[in-house]
DNA sequence: GCACAAACGGGGTGGTCCTCCATATCGTAC
DNA sequence: GTACGATATGGAGGACCACCCCGTTTGTGC
């Protein structure tokens, strides 16, 4: 980030070098992360996409801020979706939907869920417009409405719901069904281990 | 593992160096671990235990070997506390105490969820009765018991269980307020988003 | 005490992340 | 069309890592 130049003008715009090769190594991340997680090799990131290292580490200062860059477009999908859902007549079915959403797009994305993760607690506030804060922002108002119509316990944040959903991305990554298992858990977690029916309130 | 030697006795009595040298590794192992981490770097460990990498390497071929090592104990007492719970008069309490009991631990062992993860998918038979096959077993009959009892759904295995504690211990590793967000999360999880009471069945 | 299998560890290989700085390139003002 | 300066580049190098080879040391049964 250039300090404000003296001048109204924003210091200059973007060399279009720097632009082109920006986006080779987003592209270049992205097959990378795909086949090999969110801890894919830097170097051979920079490698692809034909680039010395220290362009890649002047373009992205840190792993978080590649994977911003490589999944923005996927977590605005996201976002457009709960904006989509808001408007439902049930909210519970709604936040429940949205939430799977969330996970088919990290079981069908590696690094996705890492990069939901990793946002807010790693001390760089440079990232606060990060993919964590987008999700959060898009999810409250879901939840809002939900707990609105009784459908979810007062007690529990989107925070929760987020860690849990990404938890169960991370863990399955990987797997060969993972698509299926994250489905399988995320609808266990929403619903509680008691068979359906059974309201018993117990003091756990 | 030595070839079965063609007589009788199992080879030889390990040396009594090796057996040291091993202690020494799990000792300097579990500080590491506790202070960086699963991911705490094996030279480090050497270096602390004051031997040669090669000879950690030796000892452990792999990384989840040292961390079954070290962790063991851990979960042998896990497994000890299951066979207590077993005969409890309420077997879904015990169901959720003994979760919250595995959550504990792996909330104040810093590496204990990844050491239960990662035993049985990495195409390692030799880690056979690793802590995951330990957990699973000692696991498997509360949730058979909570099952009988109706207080546990039919389609919901003790791996869904297990996978959805050490996705959450994982999730909130290194968090300053780790214990209370894993207990919150795993309470969530096994009771459902929706409020105490509310028994509605959903197509969801 | 001796012989020998067992265990050891220094040092090498090839990988990672990240930084410095001499060089090449772009955009512009002329 | 050219020259200039800011911008961007990337190779080389440092610090670290996992893992392995192989000459050397050490423990143990006889």
């Amino acid at each position: 980030m250039p300090p404000a130049s003296r001048t109204t003008s924003p210091s200059r715009p973007t060399r279009a070098d720097a632009r082109r090769n920006h986006d080779r190594i987003v592209t270049a991340a992205a097959d990378a992360i795909a086949e090999h997680g969110a801890e894919a090799s830097l170097e051979e990131i920079a490698r692809r996409a034909g680039v010395g290292s220290a362009t890649l580490h002047r373009h992205f200062p840190s792993r978080q801020h590649l994977l911003e860059a490589v999944f923005r477009g996927k977590v605005e999908a996201l976002c457009a979706t709960a904006a989509d859902l808001a408007g439902h007549p049930d909210p519970g079915h709604a936040l429940a939907t949205w939430l799977g959403a969330v996970a088919r797009h990290a079981a069908h994305n590696r690094g996705l869920a890492a990069a939901l993760m990793g946002g807010a607690h790693d001390g760089d506030p440079t990232l606060g417009a990060g993919c964590h804060t987008m999700i959060i922002n898009a999810g409250a108002d879901l939840l809002a409405h939900a707990r609105e119509a009784g459908a979810a316990r007062p007690d529990v944040s989107i925070t929760d719901l987020l860690t849990l959903v990404n938890a169960i991305s991370l863990a399955v990554e990987g797997e060969p069904d993972g698509a299926v298992q994250a489905g399988r858990l995320l609808t266990l977690a929403l619903t509680g281990v008691r068979p359906a029916g059974d309201a018993a309130e117990r003091a756990m």
